[in-house]
DNA sequence: TTGTATGCGTTATCAT
DNA sequence: ATGATAACGCATACAA
């Protein structure tokens, strides 16, 4: 049969709300007794139900993570971070499965937070933008994290990098190898970062008097496929660009392809640079330069935001991210 | 406040058993008393409780994934498989963390299974042939899959490829392209699938009446990191190989950067052979040629027989494997 | 610092 | 075919 508490109890000597007391951590509770308590829990095997306890109590030592991205390892990583916070305070993770095209996304949510009374919830792009879930959780008093958030910043606490700094820095790195034409492929405009990463783009360019030419820019969706397709229509131009800024791996990896198959040496005649530097870090071949953004790290800290104390304030933070310079970033092509 | 049974009782005007009984479609309930019931919950957006429901009753509607893979691609993978069989039954994974180094593996499944009650847990490679995993199942009477079982196959219901012969298949058709020399690259001996596909590499050998040459063999994890070095150490050999088969995608993956960094054409000097098709599909250039294995419908499956009733049979479900021939695995180069 | 009684929302048992 | 009532294992309010 299970182990209960009132088993402990009874093998400890006290009474089942001071086992409680101990299990909760909570003051008042003498050292003697508290070793008393340990030990029979150790003895005994104990694990408290988490399906009792959340009857019971306020807390249901479950938290959800709503993410659907294209790119698995994206997912992960943020899976990782989150866990590795839960561990911690031993707190589970449900992984809510999440198709990005489902008219059912508000119902699935209100399921879920009816159904296993989460403690909280961590929302990526583009979940972490959209009105109705927002209101509806603001609505429902249920506490979330926004990773990456484009708008509505002090909603709720959330953690990202300063994307618009970032594609500043890798546009103004391409500028430096003399480049002049620089293809920039967005993301799909429901993500914030998209529009963050495009005006840094715009900013660079402008610090060098240089204006926006937006035949050069595309948009993509952040996968393989749709990366290659702006590629494609961007070395098709009479005046195609010396380099292409890929808001995403993916959608570098299918710029690389694409180069390939058409002979342009990488980066001899086309110099190719990435975003989040996950996915291809290590190994696509050729390397990419990128700036890597720290994905584990924001969800980490996406987490500890979300458990921490019920009365901690909103808190925005920022981590750094990472300018990587790898070989497919050469100078400008002579002749 | 929440919305309960008890509600939902009074505005249907039956009893809360009753009300119970439409939830879990038992039989015996009235046509009409059924439509009233519905009608209410409708009405009310009433959702049940996970917590009481797993308290009460045998089920906790939960089950858990114990999944750790180099591979994001493979995790990515097998969730998504899982999640959409669970769906339709209402049923939530929880992604349990698992770092394969931890010493804690037993107590942390002892701890999931007392705490959540799960309804069952799905193993992969490599825990899916954990001794020590397997007997806690069985003793505390626990369902379980497996995911790619290598030893008593017949202790539980299992999904798998067969690796064997899909790796016999992927060394005859370097053979019939005329390699002699094939290198091939293991996984870590504690995956199952591991001894599996050498077992086919040395078969198709033996049916080509040519003998394993244990200098050619190599043995890796499945990672990127493995498969580099050992195609280094394959390629610094006085007659290299003109072919290399890496169990892994993400080793093969290894052995084409490698192979690039020496300035060998692929697949004009080295023709390269890979394993899973997940990580590297549509993206690696140049592309593989691989065994695509099925590991979202393997993931499928094992959560369609973890969900049967309770007394079905053990059962073991195979799934196809599809043999991927791209352009990097052509025939001997001349001279 | 510790103990007692009550209730969380559902299923199970046993009635009718 | 339907209903009343006792669990389930824990936290909570309130006492002591």
């Amino acid at each position: 049969m299970r182990v209960t508490i009132k088993d402990v109890s009874r093998v400890s000597g006290v009474s089942i709300k001071t086992v409680s007391r101990v299990l909760n951590k909570e003051r008042y509770v003498g050292v003697e007794t508290r070793a008393k308590v340990e030990a029979a829990v150790a003895e005994l095997n104990f694990r408290p139900s988490t399906a009792a306890r959340s009857l019971a109590g306020k807390r249901s030592f479950q938290i959800a993570l709503i993410c659907d991205n294209p790119s698995p390892y994206y997912v992960y990583e943020m899976q990782s971070g989150i866990r590795d916070r839960c561990a911690q305070d031993g707190v589970r993770m449900i992984a809510q499965p999440y198709d990005r095209n489902a008219a059912t996304l508000l119902d699935d949510i209100e399921n879920l937070v009816d159904a296993t009374h989460v403690d909280g919830l961590i929302l990526t792009p583009p979940v972490s933008d959209h009105p109705q879930v927002l209101d509806l959780l603001e609505r429902r008093g249920v506490r979330f994290v926004r990773v990456s958030p484009g708008s509505a910043v002090d909603l709720a606490s959330s953690t990202f990098i300063d994307n618009e700094r970032a594609a500043r820095v890798m546009t103004a790195h391409l500028l430096e190898l003399g480049h002049r034409r620089i293809g920039f492929i967005a993301g799909h405009p429901s993500y914030a970062t998209s529009g963050q990463r495009m005006r840094g783009y715009a900013r660079a360019l402008g610090q060098e008097g240089l204006s926006l030419d937006p035949i050069l820019v595309r948009e993509g969706s952040y996968d393989f496929a749709s990366g290659a397709r702006a590629a494609e229509a961007l070395l098709a131009l009479d005046v195609p660009p010396t380099a292409i800024f890929a808001s995403s791996d993916d959608m570098a990896a299918g710029v690389l392809t694409v180069a390939h198959r058409r002979g342009l040496a990488v980066p001899g005649q086309l110099s190719v640079a990435g975003f989040d530097d996950a996915a291809l870090a290590g190994f696509v071949w050729p390397p990419l330069t990128t700036i890597r953004q720290p994905t584990r790290e924001m969800a980490y800290q996406a987490a500890d935001l979300l458990l921490a104390p019920a009365d901690a304030p909103i808190e925005r933070r920022e981590v750094a991210f990472e300018l990587i310079v790898r070989e497919s970033t050469g100078p400008v092509a002579q002749g």
